[in-house]
Parts: structure tokens; sequence; C-alpha cells
DNA sequence: TTCATAATGTTAAATGCGTAACATTATGTT
DNA sequence: AACATAATGTTACGCATTTAACATTATGAA
């Protein structure tokens, strides 16, 4: 039994010099904390998938998030639906145009496909869609705040939905994990919902994203009708 | 010379592949993008830093902060000093505390020593800070929104103000660029001045931590005053 | 069409990573 | 102190990654 917990603290001083960095040389983590290479090597692998060891370095492993394996895993089998959907509707958008990002498994690939020296305005409310958009040059970002929601990455709060109502949007993508000709337009999360009826309402066009496998589905959350949106982008028709 | 952008588009597709995943198989994206291997090692080596080819993976480059390469710079010099003052600071944290962590090139380390089970409510407002808490399994997390200051990977706006003056902090960890005896405490980015002071009003303990080098210095943006804090948490005494 | 140039594919060799096996040192117990 | 066990260090070898060099295919211009 490994009473002293040395191991634990030193994977807690590599998640800290990992903070900011994408990856470490494993030579350089060693020499930082006194002990051999091999002894890095045997922290990653006991770190329960914390890190990874690629190519001599360490990286944070990052998993998107948190937990919602089960999403993880739909993610893998829809991914080329999703980002042809996302491709689709990244041509909708124009130079200087302030767009909407909703939260969710797809729409990160959205903010990703973005050309990437458009002038943009970008509002969103999840994490890992605000993460890929901080990094653009020409874009001013605004994340509504809050509380966050690991489910999904995204946060809530009244706040933020106060700011969001005071907002002008020229186009809003909106993604849904079901579509449903008499249900409507459903998703998994109660406290999106209110923040995806104001951007549709604060919006000039709404597009809903969703790869063609959401048709026919219904989720718990009831947001909006078919009717709301401008068009459905989706990889099928 | 490349008129057609081939390789840009393959960028694109590929950082939208990424999203969300730490990581991914050279030979998968090579499958995916209908291309060798070779074509996407030479993608990467030109893609201006934005991936990484590591262990026959690709990697997000995922600098932190877009642009503030002196910051970066900086920050590399006193990695010790800041690692140091932030381990100080994590023992002052206990079980079901609510913490204020400022934003900075300190604070992210500070957030990443947390004791990895330990209950918080955490409220900060840098992306970099909170998405190493958003990984946390125990914490629950506020992340005060806005408009994104890329020189800073902070938010600021109104909104937030008003939510975090409503508010309860038990321990607030707040950073700066300068401690001066009679000049006070100052940082370099006028808009986090209403966040710290609020924090520090809305805390029942607030600490200053810096590394040694930021004593004597001084900033453009003051503050505080140095007896605003319980204590200094630094390297040094 | 023909040519020049860019883009991509293929192959092959060498560097360096990753793993295992064993040696050594630390730690705690009786 | 002597022992057992955990933790870390060292070495060496197989193999995947990486790089370079060259072959091939696309692209655009004259």
């Amino acid at each position: 039994m490994s009473r002293t917990g040395l191991r634990e603290d030193r994977l807690e001083r590599i998640g800290a010099m990992l903070a900011g960095q994408s990856h470490l040389k494993l030579a350089a983590i060693a020499a930082d904390l006194g002990v051999s290479e091999m002894t890095i090597r045997r922290d990653v692998t006991e770190s329960g998938g914390r890190f990874a060891c690629l190519g001599g370095h360490v990286i944070g492993a990052h998993n998107d998030v948190a937990g919602d394996y089960v999403l993880e895993k739909e993610h893998d089998q829809h991914a080329a639906a999703k980002l042809a959907a996302c491709a689709k509707a990244a041509r909708l958008i124009e130079e200087d145009d302030t767009i909407f990002i909703d939260c969710g498994t797809t729409t990160p690939r959205l903010a990703a496909l973005l050309p990437a020296e458009m002038r943009l305005t970008a509002i969103c409310y999840s994490l890992n869609v605000a993460e890929i958009l901080s990094r653009r040059q020409n874009t001013r970002l605004i994340l509504l705040g809050g509380l966050f929601h690991p489910a999904a990455a995204s946060f809530s709060g009244e706040p933020a939905l106060e700011q969001l109502r005071r907002l002008s949007i020229n186009k809003a993508f909106i993604s849904a994990g079901g579509v449903h000709e008499t249900r409507g337009v459903t998703c998994s999360h109660f406290h999106e919902v209110p923040v995806k009826q104001a951007a549709i309402e604060r919006a000039v066009d709404s597009y809903l994203v969703v790869d063609a496998s959401k048709f026919g589905k219904v989720r718990a959350a009831h947001f909006a009708e078919t009717g709301a949106f401008a068009s459905i982008v989706s990889d099928q028709d």
C-alpha cells in the first residue's frame, strides 16, 4: 500500500506543469521532479487516464466532457455525418456576422470549421465551443457563463440569460437530440431549453444543425417546433 | 503557390475532428480524409504550430492564451516560483469551501493543484482556469462569462459582475502583476479590476498569490492595497 | 499538347520510444 | 536489526515512428 501518496503528489504537479501547455517532454518533467523518466511513465500509466504518454511527451488526456461516455460513443459513430452537417452550416456564415453556437457534440465541429480569417462575433455557452472560438484571431467571443453542467459542458444561469436577451444575433446554429414531425425539436438537458429559446428569439435566422440520425427521435426536453427554423441543416437533404 | 488551399481545408477538418478529442491516430485521420499519412504529417508541420505529431498521433497544440507570447515566456521563467506559491495556497483550502480563483498565468496551477477528491464550489472568470476545474469530479463550477479578452483568457461584463456580487465566497485567491509597499497591488488589464474588487469584497478571506518576482513592481491598473488580504502567499516568505 | 511546378504517394533506413526484466534503494514492521 | 514489501533506477532490445529521398500524379501556363 502506498501510504505516502508520492505518486499522487507527482501527478498533481504534472497536472500543474501541464496547465496551459499542450504537451511536455517526458525528460523535462522527470528533471523537474527529480525522478527518472521511467517513474514518470509509471505515474502516467497509473493515473487512470488523466494523462497519456505519446512520443516521449506527456499530454493531458483532456476528455471532452468528463463522464459522458455514452455521448462520447455516439459522437464517434455519427462523426462523419456531423462533420458534413457542420460543413454545410459553416457555408451560411458571412463576414461580420454575429452568430450563436449551441452546445453539444455537433457544434464544436462547426466552431472548428469557421473560415480561419473571417471577422465574426460569436456567442456560445459551452466550454468546448468557447475553447475553440477563443483561438481565433478575428473573432469577438461572448461566453454566457453560470453554473457548469458536466454532461453537456455547458453553463446555465439567469444573469447569462438576461445578457443573451439583450444581444442581437444574425444567425443562430442550434443543435438537438431529436427532431420529430409532430413532437417538435427536443434535447436531453432541461437547463438548455431557456437558452436555446432565447437564442432563437433573438436571432434573425435560426438553423437547426443535426445529423440525419436525429430525425424521428424524441428527447425529454422540448424547446421548439421545426417551423421556428429558417432551415434544417443536415448531412442528408 | 497553393492556389487551391487544399491543405488549409484539411487542417480545418483535422481541427474539427479533434474538437473534443485530445489526440487522434494519424492513420485514422489519413483514412478519414482519404490521403496518406505522410500528407497529414506534412500538413501538421505546415500548420504553423496549430497541431503537433507525437507518437503517431495528432494533438491540438492548444496554446494556453492565443497571442500573448510575452506572458508565455515570463510564465516559463518563474514557473517553479509560481508552482511553489500555488502549492502553499492550495493548502489553505478545506472541504466544502467556496473559492474564487483569479485569472492569469499563476492561477491555473493553483486550480490544477487542488486536491483531486475535495468537494468544492469554485468561481472563476478565465477560460484556462475553468477548463482545469471542469475536469474535477466533486466540484461545482461557476464561470463568470461575458466578453472574452485573449490577452488574459478572461471574461468581462456587467451581468457577470452582478452575479458575482450575489455570491458568497470563503476564500478568494487573487493574482497580481505588481505588489508595491506604497503603490498597492496592480495588474495589467483594466477590465479585471472590478472583478477582482468584487471578489475581494464578497470573500471572507482574500489571499494574494504571487511569486516573489512581483514584489516592488507596479502595473497600470490598481485594484487593492496590500492590507486587503488576509495574507500574501508567495514562494518566498 | 507540352512543359514546369506543386502536391501527394511510396519506400527504406535510422533514430528514438516503449516495454520488460532485473538491480537498487527506501520504507515500515516484527 | 533483520526482514518483507514497496518504490524507484538502470539497462537492453524490439519495433513503431520519423525523416529523407525519390517516384508519381495532379495542376496550371505557355
